[in-house]
Parts: C-alpha cells; structure tokens; sequence
DNA sequence: GTTGGCGTATTTTTT
DNA sequence: ATACGCCAAC
C-alpha cells in the first residue's frame, strides 16, 4: 500500500540555500514563508499557492538552520495532503527533511496516542471507532434505555454527541444544557456511550481530539515534553478546524507562539461537522502580536473565473477582506446550461466532456464534475458510461468502509483488542455460527452484571446462565478459534494471521456460498486486504504494529487512495474537491433546494456555508466552467421540478453565456417562468400536449439552440405534439389545479398564511406543493385541498 | 435460530 | 427507488 511509504525514493537533490528555497515565490509568498519565529496568520484566496507557500516556509526553516526535522509539526487536512507535502519539502532539500511530522489532526493524535494514552488508561492497541461503529453502538445504548431509534435515530445523536464533544463540553455538562426532546435523549446516553468507548479500549474519531487534551491538561509534564519537541507548528486550511483542535493548536504553541495557520475564511465549508470559523476569525486577537499575510494573486483560473468567484462571495455578508485578481487571460466565457432533466443535464455534461477533448485538447483527466450530494453522480455516471467515456467517483464508500473489509478488519481489531465489544459484536455471529440474536443478548448481559467484558464473559462461557447448550458450544468454539489468531498474532507475520482469519473464520468460504459478480468483488477486495497488510508489515518505515495499521486505516479516506493517474473524468462532491484544481469544471444540480440545499435555505448562516462551497467548487477550474441545473429531477422516487438555484441569479448577466453564446439574463427569465407557461417536467407525459396559450418564454427559445431534441421526445417517453392525444381529464385538473401555480411564487393559505412555493410535485389530482410559511415552516399540501392563493 | 417479506424512513456534506 | 429494521413463519 504505497500510501504508507514515508518517503518516497526520490533522487537526491542539489543542495540550496536559504535564497533559492524562497526565489520561487512571490513577494507575499515570500514574507509568510521567511516569516520564522511568532505566530503568522495567511489568509489565502483558490488558487493563490498556499500549499507551495507552506512548503517553501517548512524547508526554508530547516535549510536555514532555524528548525530541525523533528521541530516540525504541519497539520493538513488530508492524508493525501499531508503525502504531497511530504514530498514536495523532501524535492525541496532532501535528507535534511526526514523526521517531520506531517499527518492530519486525526492521524498525529492516533499516533501520539499510541504514544502515551496509557497515562490516562488505554493502551497502544486501542479501536478506533468511525461512524458505522458508532452508530452501532448508539443503537445497543437506546435500546437498553428505551428510546425509540426511529424517532431517535443513532446518527442523530451521534451528531448531537459529536458536536458537543467537540465544543469539549463533558456529558455531565451536556446534561445540563440539553434542551428540547432530542437533546435530552442525547444526555441520556452520551455518558454510557462515553463509558461504552471507553471500557471497550475504543476511541471515536472526536476522542482522538479530546483524549490528547484531557492527557495534557492532566499531565502538564507531558505536554511540555511535546511543546519542546514541535517548536514549530503549521497548520492547514485552519478555517475548518473545530473547537478541539483550536485548543490543541493553542496548548501546543503556548510558550513558544511559532505558529502558523494558513486558510481563508471564504472556503469554510465543515460547519456541520463542526469546524469553527470563529478560529480563522479571531487568530488576530487570540495572537495580537501575529503577522497577517494576503495571498491575493490567483495563478490558477483565469480572470473570468476570477471575477465570478469574487461575484459568487459578495453574496455573502461575513467574511474577511480581500481581493482576489490574476495575470492571467481573460479566458472563455462560463456557460450556465439549462437542462429539463438530470438525464438531460448528465447527457448534455457528456457531450461537452467529450467536446472539449475533441476540439479543445483536454484531457479526461483534466475534467471534473461536481455536485452537491452524492446521489447525483448516477445519472451522470450513467450517461459516461453510455459513450465510454472512462470516469472515476472519488467519495462514496471507500475502500476500508466495505462490508467485507470492515469485518475483516473487526476480526483483527479484536484479535489485538479484545476488550473491543464492538468488534466482537460485529463478528460473533458472522459468519452465522449459530449464536443468534438471542445468545448475544444473554452473554453481554451477563457480562455487564458481572462487571467484565464480553470477551472474559466467553472465556466463562459456562457461567452464563440461560444458554442452550448449543450456543454454549458454539461460542467455546468461537473463543478457541480467536485464541489461535492471538497465538498466532505473536508469531506470525500479520499478513499470514490475516490470511488465516479469511480462511479459518470462513469470510472467504462465506463469499462462495454464491456466485454472484458481486462476491466475486467482495473476495477480490479481501485479497487486496491482505496484501496491503503484508505491505505495511514488510515495509520498514512504517515498523509499527498491527494495531497500528488497523488504527491508520480507519482514518483513510477515499480521497486519500494513492494516486489514480489513469485518464479520467473525475466525479465528486464539491466538498470532496477541495483543493484540487482541473483544467474544466462542472458545477451541476443549480437548483433551489440542492443547491443551497432545502435544509440551509432557510438558515441565513447555513445558507452562506452553501454559497462558500459554491466559491469552492466555481474556484477549482483552470479554465473551463460550466454551471448546470435541471428544471426537474428524481427525488423520493418522484419527478419533482424545481426552479434555478439563487446562485445563479445573484450573478450578473455579462459574467454568464448561455450554451447559445447569449448573454445570460438572469432575472426576467426566472421572474417569466414562475408568472407563466414554466412548472413542467420533462417525463410528465403531457407536457409537449399542453396548451402554450401563446406564453412563450425564454426557455422555449433555448431550446432552439439546441442541437438535439429534447430527450425526453427522443426516448419516445413523451409524444409528439401532433400526437394529441385523449387523457385530456389531467390537463384539464391541471389547468385547474396547478398550472397557475410553479416553485417560486408567493401564496396565501387559510390557516398557514404567507409563504412561498418551493416546489410543486406531481401533477393532476396528486399534485403537491411545498410551501415555505412565514409562520409555520415547510409544509407540503395537497394542491386539491390547499386553495392556495397568489399574491405578490 | 435463520430466512424472507413487509413496511418504513430516507438523502447533505465527512475526519 | 432503495435500504434497512422489524416481525412472522420455517
């Protein structure tokens, strides 16, 4: 598995000094690189070389002679981040880097962890428990204390638990603040979760923040062993750190101040995992004596790019001052692209994907499409895969998140932990072994009266009143069978112990019962399993132990897989893009209630975080942007239409083509659809056998340009115009109904008062309207019932 | 104890 | 539309 090679074998540099390491940047660059000893805020704009910046600051520290290797600490916000930065400070001066420590805040606290939890109760082999573990364990705990997971769902409290502990605030704390129904259900089972994590020798992803801290605070020599050792701290994309990892920034660089933080408060876009902008915000007043640096110069995208980015923040009302701006060309115009569906949107990306490779020269591998939730990528893949056109998703589930994998792995955590309940859960009955639902429940019962873990419990299995002899059997067998992997785990290379976990639990044999392609992947993953950890054990600069491998791979993201330098479009979340830059990019799904997705319109705050992933996705393209929506698309199995995003009208015309080459004009057209003939959806049937009433507007004109039918006609779902067909009784319902009535306008209800469409589903006696209300908040009507009335 | 069917909620984004 | 949890039958 390359991606645990520490260093990569690199030729060995010519040696340079201090001058030619700082040469390379520009005069701002420059001072935040040269910038040694203090605390440095960089406030970096897309595409403006902060990464580099950071880079050419660490290796002018160590070439300078200021820093040794082992003083450096830089945290960033990916592993695959913290890869390239590795290996950028090693191209830069070679051997003279060696001994960083470079990772991510999750990462470098798992490590020091390893390190030193034992002086607050864990030991080096501890789990690591990720949201599925967690959820799990949240689902034991409500069921024990009678809390309806449907109305309370485990991720729920999960985020509700998260948050709180990552705000350090404690479940006794908690329990007196919580408010409302959910909140107290969470207090309710945040402490034995607490509890649960902790006799289990587990930690969740927030732990290995709060436990590094809880270990400073209560051992002070400890942190000022660490505070001596990193006299140099840096740390990445600071505007999406969380109050936990601010704490650790701040207890870590007390004393000797030198800390850099690099970020820009524009691209905060993790608030709902609780990152604080509040950090980026108030660093001047935290650190008064701290130099502020401007990376204004964009050398990324070009100026069009540019002047629509700064187009898309101005919506914003908070944010830091500055100015972006670019030497470079002008570039071509952005295109906005209407589409009727998201088929229609996925094929018309298709077709521009291909284009600009034909006519432009581009590389797949230059393109990127992004969106705003996951769900999206399928029609998109879709229409890819039609022409071949070769893509890879990045995000979705990764590889270590893989049922397969995951218990695999859950085998050998326990086999490293056996305290590790969670694990044992997960693979007690797996492959079925005849201890049901019901025999677990006595076993872990009996061990919690008992006051042990499960795994002592199975040791005394005899003890467990209530067990049918066959469980009883059954589980004795399942304790030797994990006493031969311990034994083996002393002896033998991990590799070979996974190899036998495979064969000997039956995970394999299980994945052969049918022959399906799927198991077929599924067995094809657990091989790579197994050669990834042979490589990791093989590997000498990663002499760690397996514990250690299991602990790094549940902090691996899909993002992080080592590189994929095939030729191909790139599919992603714009959260996923992060950082990444590609010649051309599809910003799709435009629409109000995806994006800004329903969820955030309504919360100013909530909604700024949408506009600055909306920044971040736009500030990926070098020079190629195309902004997409469809004005209907699949959501809860139905055809729902909608309207354009507002993000596209808050933008003035002349930075926007249409696909025709026209200037986009944004406001009447969306004001002309919502007064009028607008409100169709591409599958409704009868949508080419409506009357047009001679209302025709702008976007009948669009469609002029277009080259190919709509696609709707050409799938034959829909029938020609001069097919009038009978079915006349649901447009007459629509007519009455709802054909006055589309996503945007301003209605009056009887009981519910003012509000505002959001969007209209479904159409003739079925048809339904989400509403908006001043008073009441969303609500979804049944139009036949609703009589509402327009106003405005 | 296991399997299958049915009903239900579910869609943000993720270290 | 789909996935997952719960319940009933084998």
């Amino acid at each position: 598995m390359k991606q645990y090679s520490l260093l990569p074998a690199l030729d060995a540099q010519p040696e340079l000094n201090t001058a030619d390491i700082l040469s390379g940047l520009n005069e701002a660059q420059q001072e935040a690189a040269a910038a040694a000893d203090g605390p440095v805020l960089i406030i970096a704009g897309p595409g403006s070389g902060k990464t580099r910046t950071l880079t050419h600051r660490i290796a002018y520290l160590l070439a300078s002679g200021k820093a040794r290797p082992h003083q450096i600490l830089a945290i960033t916000f990916t592993n695959k981040a913290a890869r390239e930065m590795r290996h950028r400070v090693y191209e830069l001066i070679g051997d003279q880097s060696k001994g960083m420590t470079i990772g991510t805040f999750h990462s470098t606290f798992a490590r020091l962890l390893r390190k030193e939890g034992k002086q607050i109760g864990y030991t080096s082999d501890f789990s690591i428990y990720d949201s599925d573990d967690t959820k799990r364990a949240l689902r034991q705990l409500l069921n024990e204390y009678n809390i309806d997971p449907k109305q309370f769902s485990p991720r729920s409290m999960y985020s509700l638990i998260s948050g709180a502990k990552n705000r350090l605030i404690g479940a006794s704390e908690y329990a007196r603040l919580a408010v409302g129904p959910a909140q107290e259900k969470a207090a309710k089972v945040y402490g034995p979760y607490q509890d649960l994590l902790r006799a289990s020798n587990a930690m969740d992803f927030d732990d290995l923040l709060l436990k590094p801290i809880e270990l400073f605070r209560n051992h002070p020599e400890t942190l000022e062993r660490y505070r001596f050792l990193w006299q140099y701290i840096h740390i990445d994309e600071y505007q999406d750190t969380n109050h936990a990892q601010y704490i650790l920034a701040k207890l870590l660089s007390d004393g000797h101040h030198n800390l850099c933080v690099v970020g820009d408060d524009a691209q905060s876009i993790y608030a709902f995992r609780g990152a604080d902008i509040g950090n980026i915000l108030s660093f001047q007043r935290d650190y008064p004596e701290a130099r502020t640096v401007r990376l204004e110069q964009n050398y990324r995208s070009s100026k069009a790019i540019v002047a629509l980015a700064d187009a898309i923040i101005k919506g914003n009302s908070k944010q830091i001052e500055k100015e972006l701006w670019t030497e470079n060309d002008q570039g071509d115009p952005i295109i906005v692209m209407e589409a009727l569906s998201e088929r229609d949107e996925a094929q018309k990306i298709e077709r521009r994907v291909r284009d600009l490779c034909l006519r432009h020269g581009i590389r797949y591998r230059d393109i990127a499409v992004l969106y705003r939730t996951n769900a999206q990528s399928r029609s998109i893949e879709e229409s890819l895969r039609r022409e071949d056109v070769p893509y890879r998703i990045v995000g979705g589930v990764s590889f270590y998140q893989r049922k397969e994998i995951k218990d695999a792995i859950s085998y050998m955590r326990l086999v490293v932990n056996p305290y590790d309940d969670g694990s044992l859960r997960r693979v007690i009955n797996y492959p079925t072994r005849g201890i049901g639902n019901k025999s677990q429940d006595l076993l872990f019962q009996w061990a919690k009266g008992a006051g042990v873990t499960a795994w002592e419990a199975l040791e005394r299995v005899s003890e467990v009143p209530g067990l049918s002899s066959r469980a009883r059997n059954a589980m004795a067998r399942f304790r030797t069978m994990m006493d031969g992997f311990m034994g083996k785990a002393e002896t033998e290379p991990a590799g070979d112990l996974m190899r036998s976990i495979l064969n000997e639990a039956g995970l394999t044999h299980e994945l052969m019962r049918e022959h399906t392609p799927e198991n077929l992947v599924r067995r094809e993953n657990l091989e790579e399993l197994v050669s990834a950890v042979r490589e990791f054990s093989d590997n000498p600069d990663t002499p760690d132990t397996l514990s250690a491998f299991l602990q790094e791979v549940s902090l691996l993201t899909d993002a992080d897989s080592g590189g994929d330098f095939d030729d191909k479009v790139t599919l992603m979340t714009m959260h996923a893009s992060k950082g990444l830059e590609y010649k051309a990019v599809f910003v799709t799904g435009l629409e109000e209630g995806l994006f800004p997705l329903s969820g955030a319109m309504q919360d100013p705050e909530e909604l700024e975080e949408e506009r600055r992933l909306f920044y971040v996705g736009a500030t990926r393209a070098e020079r190629y942007l195309y902004l997409t929506y469809a004005r209907s698309r699949y959501r809860y199995g139905e055809h729902q239409s909608g309207i354009r995003s507002r993000f596209l009208d808050e933008l003035s015309g002349d930075l926007l083509r249409t696909e025709a080459g026209e200037p986009f004009s944004s406001k009447q057209d969306r004001l002309q659809r919502s007064s009028g003939s607008g409100n169709y959806t591409e599958m409704d049937p009868f949508y080419y056998r409506r009357p047009l009433g001679g209302t025709k507007g702008p976007s009948e004109k669009g469609r002029t340009h277009n080259t190919k039918p709509p696609a709707a006609r050409r799938q034959g779902t829909a029938p020609g115009p001069s097919k009038a067909e009978p079915a006349g009784r649901r447009i007459v319902y629509d007519a009455e109904e709802s054909a006055d009535l589309a996503a945007g306008m301003r209605v009056e209800h009887g009981t519910f008062g003012e509000g505002k469409i959001i969007a209209i589903e479904g159409n003739g006696p079925q048809a339904k309207a989400v509403v908006f209300f001043k008073e009441v908040g969303e609500k979804k009507l049944m139009l036949r019932f609703a009589h509402l009335q327009r106003i405005g």
